[in-house]
Order: C-alpha cells, then sequence, then structure tokens
DNA sequence: TCTGGGGTCCTTGCACAA
DNA sequence: TCTGTTGTGCAAGGACCC
C-alpha cells in the first residue's frame, strides 16, 4: 500500500532576512542581506530581493556587497528567530506529538499521528490552514511539502517556495524524482555530486539504473544503500520529535590571523569556558574534549582526548584543551579555533566522583609538565580597539534600541563617534532617521519587539478553527472563533 | 571571491581484547 | 603458545545540512 501524503516539511521563507523585513517596515520590498558582517563573515539568508542580484547564502558577505552594494547588512539577531520559531513549533505542535524540528525554521510534522490528516485532501486542507495561521501568528510565510515520506515533503517544500505547497501524489514519485539532478536528493552534496557526475551520473533517474552495488562501490556501503533508496523513491524515516544532541562545541574565526603562541593558547582556554557553559546550561556532561584547528591556508585539522569519565569542569575541559594545543603546530597563522565536547552523558552522581578525581590528576599533571595556565579567561587583545570596531560592539547594525525621546528604532550604522537610528515599530509606518553621539546618555539597547502586536488567538486550535482576518479558512468541522 | 557556526553521520586506520 | 579473526573503542578527517 502506497503511504498517504501525510508527512508535513514547513520551511519558512528566507527566514531572518523576513523576520528583519517584518520588524523594520523602512526594509520591505528592499535586499535585506543577514550574516557575519566582518572581513570574513558568510551570508546566512538573504532576503528574495537580493537573491535576484545573485546573493545567496554561505557567500562570503564581501562578495555580496560587491553584487549588492545597497542592500541592507544586518547581523542576525537569534533572540528575535528563537521567539518567532517558537511560535512556529507551537503550532505544529498542535497539529502532531510528532514534531521533528531541523533548526529554527524548519520541521517535519506526521500529520497521521497527529489525527489531523488521513488522505490527499485532508493533508492539503491541514497544510494550508497552517500557512494561515503561520502568517497571522507571526506575520511571515512559510512554505508547505506534503508527500508519503519526509524527503519527497522536503522535496515538495523546496518545489513551493516562496509561500506555497506543494503535494506530491502517491504514486507518482518515481516518475517526479527521475529528471531531477542527483543534487537534489539530501546528503548529496558538491563532493559527491562530483564523484557520481565524473561516473556519468547527474539526474536521479542514472542512479536507479545504476543499480545498489554499482552506487556502494562508487560512495561506500551506507552511502550508497541510502542513496540508491532514495532514487527509488523510498524512504521510511520516521518523524522524530525528539533527539538529544550529542555534542555541543564553540568556534571563533578570527578577523586576522593569529600568529602569537600564546595568544593562540588564552583564546582556546576561553572557548574551553565557553563551550562548558553551554554544556553545562544543557544540564549534560562530556568524555571526550575536542580542540579543531584553521590554519591561515584553511586546512582543518582536529585533536581528541578522551577522559576517563563525563565531565563538566572547566578546568578538566581547558586544560585538555590546552595540551590537545599543544601537539598542533600553529606556524604559519590561525584562522579559526574551536573547542567541543562528544560523547555526551547526563549529569549523574559517579560522575561527580569521576570527574573530580581527573581534575586532580589533571592538575597534578599539569604541574610538572607545565606552567599554570593564566586565570583570566577574557581575550588578549593584540591591539587595543579602535572607536570604530567599540561603536560597532556597542551598536550592532539592525538591533534594537529606545531612545527617551523618540521611541523604539533600530541600528541603521555607526562610525566616527555617531550612531544612526531608523525610529519606526514592526506593523507601523516607515521611520524617520536621527543621528547621535555613539554614547548618548538617552539612547540605550533594547529588545526585539513582536512581529504582530495584536495576533489571532489560536489556543484551542485546530479543534477549533479561529476565524481568518485574512479571509475565510475552508473550515471543515471547525468552530469559528477569534 | 575566498570561504561562519553549530551540528550529524560515515569511513578509515589503529590498538587491544577475546 | 602462537596465529588469525572479529568486535570494539578511539582518533582523525571528510561530507553534508541549515
Amino acid at each position: 500500500m502506497r503511504p498517504a501524503p501525510t508527512i508535513l516539511h514547513l520551511d519558512m521563507d528566507a527566514f531572518y532576512a523576513s523576520a528583519e523585513q517584518a520588524a523594520k517596515p523602512s526594509l520591505r520590498g528592499k535586499a535585506v542581506v543577514v550574516g557575519g558582517l566582518g572581513p570574513r563573515g558568510v551570508v546566512a539568508t538573504a532576503s528574495y530581493e537580493a537573491r535576484v542580484l545573485g546573493v545567496h547564502s554561505a557567500m562570503p558577505t564581501a562578495q555580496a556587497r560587491r553584487l549588492a552594494p545597497n542592500a541592507a547588512y544586518l547581523v542576525p539577531r537569534f533572540s528575535l528567530y528563537r521567539s518567532v520559531s517558537e511560535q512556529v513549533m507551537e503550532l505544529l505542535g498542535r497539529l502532531s506529538p510528532l514534531v521533528e524540528p531541523l533548526s529554527l525554521d524548519e520541521a517535519f510534522v506526521d500529520l497521521e499521528a497527529g489525527g489531523v490528516a488521513d488522505g490527499t485532501v485532508s493533508a492539503r486542507r491541514t497544510g494550508e490552514r497552517l500557512r494561515t495561521a503561520i502568517r497571522e501568528v507571526t506575520g511571515l510565510s512559510g512554505s508547505v511539502g506534503l508527500a508519503g515520506s519526509k524527503m519527497l515533503a522536503k522535496i515538495a517544500s523546496e518545489q513551493a517556495k516562496p509561500d506555497g505547497l506543494v503535494l506530491i501524489e502517491p504514486g507518482t514519485e518515481r516518475e517526479l524524482l527521475a529528471p531531477m539532478s542527483v543534487r537534489t536528493l539530501p546528503g548529496v552534496g558538491p563532493a559527491t555530486g562530483d564523484h557520481l557526475r565524473r561516473a556519468g551520473m547527474t539526474t536521479v533517474h542514472d542512479l536507479a539504473e545504476a543499480g545498489e552495488a554499482e552506487l556502494v562501490r562508487l560512495v561506500g556501503k551506507a552511502h550508497g544503500h541510502g542513496l540508491y533508496r532514495m532514487a527509488l523513491g523510498l524512504d521510511d524515516r520516521p518523524v522524530v520529535a525528539e533527539r538529544d544532541a550529542k555534542s555541543v562545541s564553540v568556534e571563533d574565526t578570527f578577523d586576522v590571523d593569529l600568529h602569537d603562541r600564546v595568544r593562540v593558547r588564552a583564546e582556546v582556554e576561553r572557548l574551553a569556558v565557553r563551550c562548558v557553559e553551554r554544556l553545562r546550561s544543557a544540564d549534560r556532561s562530556g568524555r571526550t574534549v575536542v580542540l579543531k584547528v584553521r590554519r591561515y591556508d584553511f586546512s582543518t585539522l582536529t585533536r581528541s582526548e578522551t577522559l576517563r569519565g563525563p565531565t563538566d569542569d572547566p578546568t578538566v575541559v581547558r586544560e585538555a584543551a590546552a595540551r590537545l594545543l599543544e601537539a598542533v603546530d600553529t606556524t604559519g597563522g590561525v584562522r579559526l579555533l574551536g573547542v567541543g565536547v562528544t560523547g555526551l552523558a547526563d549529569f549523574t552522581q559517579e560522575d561527580l566522583f569521576a570527574q573530580a578525581a581527573d581534575a586532580r590528576e589533571l592538575a597534578a599533571r599539569a604541574e610538572v609538565s607545565e606552567k599554570p595556565v593564566a586565570e583570566d579567561s577574557k581575550p588578549v587583545e593584540d591591539e587595543p580597539e579602535s572607536a570604530e570596531q567599540l561603536a560597532a560592539r556597542r551598536w550592532p547594525a539592525g538591533h534594537d534600541v529606545r531612545h527617551t525621546v523618540h521611541g523604539h528604532g533600530w541600528v541603521q550604522g555607526s562610525g566616527v563617534g555617531r550612531v544612526t537610528v531608523r525610529f519606526e515599530e514592526p506593523g507601523g509606518p516607515v521611520g524617520r532617521v536621527v543621528t547621535f553621539r555613539v554614547d548618548d546618555p538617552e539612547l540605550s539597547p533594547a529588545d526585539p519587539l513582536p512581529l504582530v502586536r495584536d495576533p489571532v488567538d489560536y489556543s484551542s486550535w485546530p479543534a477549533s478553527l479561529p476565524k481568518s482576518r485574512s479571509g475565510p479558512v475552508s473550515a471543515a468541522g471547525g468552530e469559528s472563533r477569534p
């Protein structure tokens, strides 16, 4: 029996950029680029207006600036995106207990498990209602793919973008996939795509024709087997609601390569402490400490050390990372450093003892083998920050501010001792621009405002569908109540 | 043009134990 | 006792995803 198209994949359209456009009326309809703004930044999301100019995610920001010099360039504001994401996930959770978030802006939902769809008609209706609900609650648009499997639902939502819904009818899967590029399939990136192309395979049809044995020979057992099944449209991976993280890591790319070994070491220790903070806030401990070093030539190496037991002790992780660094040649310069912990465990009583023993042992070893490490975890500066850098850090482009007289606004830019603010709010008219001194006492950083001031109440959805402000939603069996 | 940050999974090679 | 096989844990790297 063919599976009904009741797996839903939701993908918010140009999520970060759309959220910024909704928050800042003056950016509606304009090219917006969200990403790292430093000399080595890359684009996280570009609005559709910026995409027309050739800007896309993962592109170096410097390149984006050449393509779209007049676009608005903003640093990401994860607190805003996270709060919008929570609203969206809450709506998804109303449809089914089986919701699998993939990131802030993407998720799978098993509609059948939630009893809200059992076939093509009910699935499509639920998908459309969801899109309406998301728009009314968050002010943003999302695209929905519906199919009998996760792979096909994701392909469908890709086709639905922007702001659409595509349902893949059961029985049409193979025919639909056959002419598509191998790169359409999840897990086929640039390297595998090239590999397959050199073997004469460019379409999904080519993969199905090649056969499983040939694909396994080319790309390995696990990957080859999976690829062959996907080429036939087969994918029985379930939607999994709860996923435990398997590792925690932090990393920093430096604007300028680090050459000073003392500075490198200080940065590693700072990252180790940050990593443990994250580990602890997730209530986890871990057993393997991983150091990552990207050198001046972009070559990347990792070194790891497995401890006797799981730890969340900053001293233990910091010293393990420092030991790992001792074995790495950094002459020539370091572009990126990272510290991670894997082999995660829930914190237990036994771990407390193991960790205390480890800490003592490592401390003793450290004492004989090397000088004590600095307690100070702050970054060591090669040279003092310029006034320009200080201003950029205090007033990041795109962040919200409040002025005692002018009210709520956002930073349009800063430099030469000045910060330029546009005073406007989500849902309001385009605001005016005022420039202040960077140390103006009447100006202070502010939290983002909600994108929709008075959202429709969906607290009883989908059992009783609320009356939509943007027109009636075909409410089969649903009450209408705002 | 010059490549972020946070993850996951897979493969390979090695050491070691049964 | 020695040798070969197999399984497992670990380390390192690569590919991929958003």
